[in-house]
DNA sequence: ATGATTTAATTAGCCGGCTAAGTAATTTGG
DNA sequence: CCAAATTACTTAGCCGGCTAATTAAATCAT
C-alpha cells in the first residue's frame, strides 16, 4: 500500500459502500420511525420472537453492549418489550410489540427494494460470486483477527 | 427480502467485512497511537501537504463536520497541525508534523501487509473483479441516494 | 453449603459517521 | 459601497460500533 494507490483499495471501497448504504437505510427507514441498525433485530425477531439478547448479539455478530444500547431505544420508540426469563433472572428476553410487528411487510418490501437497487447490473452469476468474495473477505478478515495475538507469555513473578 | 435471507444478504456481508476490517485497523495502528479513521487523512497528507479541511473531505467522501472532529483529535495526538490561510482566513490548511511524518513508512507496511491479509486467496483477477463489483455497489448507491426520486416510470411494460 | 468462578446485562466513555443550526469571512449584486 | 448570499468551519447532539469495569444471578468445586 502506497500513498499513491490508497484512495483506490478495497479498503476504502468497503468502507465507502459501507457508509452509503447505511445512510440509504437511514433514509428509506426515517418514515417508519426506524434506525439503521434496527432492522437486523426485528429481522431476527420476525424469524423467532422472545430471544435473549446474547442470543442476538451473536447472531447479529455484534458485541452485548452494542445490543443493550439498541435494544433500549427499541423498546423506547415501542417496536420491542423486555421480560425477565423465569428460569433465569439474569437474562431479558426480548419480544416484539404490536408495532414491532405491524412494520414487517413495509420493512421487508424495503429491504427488497434495496437489494434491486444495489445489486443493479450485476447478474445472477455475479451476485453469487459478489457474495462468495464478500464471505472470503469476512474469513480473512476473522482469521487474522482471532490468530494474531498469542498470548503473551507471562513474566515469571517473584 | 425476507426474514430468511436477512442474514445472508449482501447488506449483511458488507457490513460485517466493513465492522471487522474496521477493528483490525484499529489493532494493528493501536501501537502508533492512530486511530483507524486517521490513516486516510495521513495518505492524502503524505501525498500533498497542506490541504484545507474541505478538500480533504471532499477526497476522503466524509462530512467536514466529521473531518472537524477527525482533525482536532489528530491535532491533540500530535499528527498534524493547522494554519490559517492568510488568502482566505476562513480556511484552515492541514500540515503534518514531525510524528506525522515519522509513522508513514510503518502505517504503509501495515497498510500492505493488511492488504495481503484481506486478499489472501484471491487471484489477481479475482482482486480487479471484487474492486469493479465495490465500484459499481458503489455507484448503485450513490445514483438512488441522488436521485432519491425517480421520475415516474412509464408504465408501459412487458 | 459456601466460596469462587462464570455468565448476562449494564454503564461509562471513546471513535467515526451523520444532520442541523450557528458563526465568521469572503463574494456577489444592486 | 453595502446588503445579501455563499462558503468554511464549528458545535451540539444522535446512532452504532467498540472496550473496560460493574453488578447481579447462576453454577461449580470444594
Amino acid at each position: 500500500m502506497t500513498a499513491d494507490n490508497f484512495p483506490d483499495s478495497i479498503d476504502f471501497w468497503v468502507a465507502q459502500v459501507s457508509r452509503l448504504h447505511h445512510a440509504r437505510v437511514h433514509t428509506l427507514m426515517e418514515d417508519l420511525g426506524l434506525y439503521p441498525g434496527q432492522p437486523p433485530v426485528l429481522f431476527r425477531l420476525w424469524e423467532k420472537d422472545g430471544r435473549s439478547q446474547t442470543e442476538l448479539a451473536v447472531l447479529l455478530r455484534i458485541k452485548p453492549a452494542t445490543m443493550t444500547k439498541m435494544i433500549h431505544r427499541m423498546e423506547k420508540t415501542g417496536f420491542i418489550r423486555r421480560e425477565s426469563d423465569p428460569n433465569d433472572q439474569r437474562v431479558s428476553l426480548i419480544y416484539l410489540t404490536e408495532a414491532g410487528r405491524a412494520v414487517k411487510d413495509d420493512v421487508q418490501h424495503i429491504f427488497e427494494r434495496l437489494n434491486c437497487e444495489l445489486v443493479a447490473g450485476f447478474s445472477p452469476e455475479e451476485q453469487v460470486l459478489l457474495k462468495r468474495f464478500l464471505v472470503k473477505l469476512r474469513n480473512n478478515l476473522q482469521q487474522t483477527g482471532t490468530v494474531e495475538v498469542k498470548p503473551p507469555e507471562p513474566a515469571v513473578v517473584s
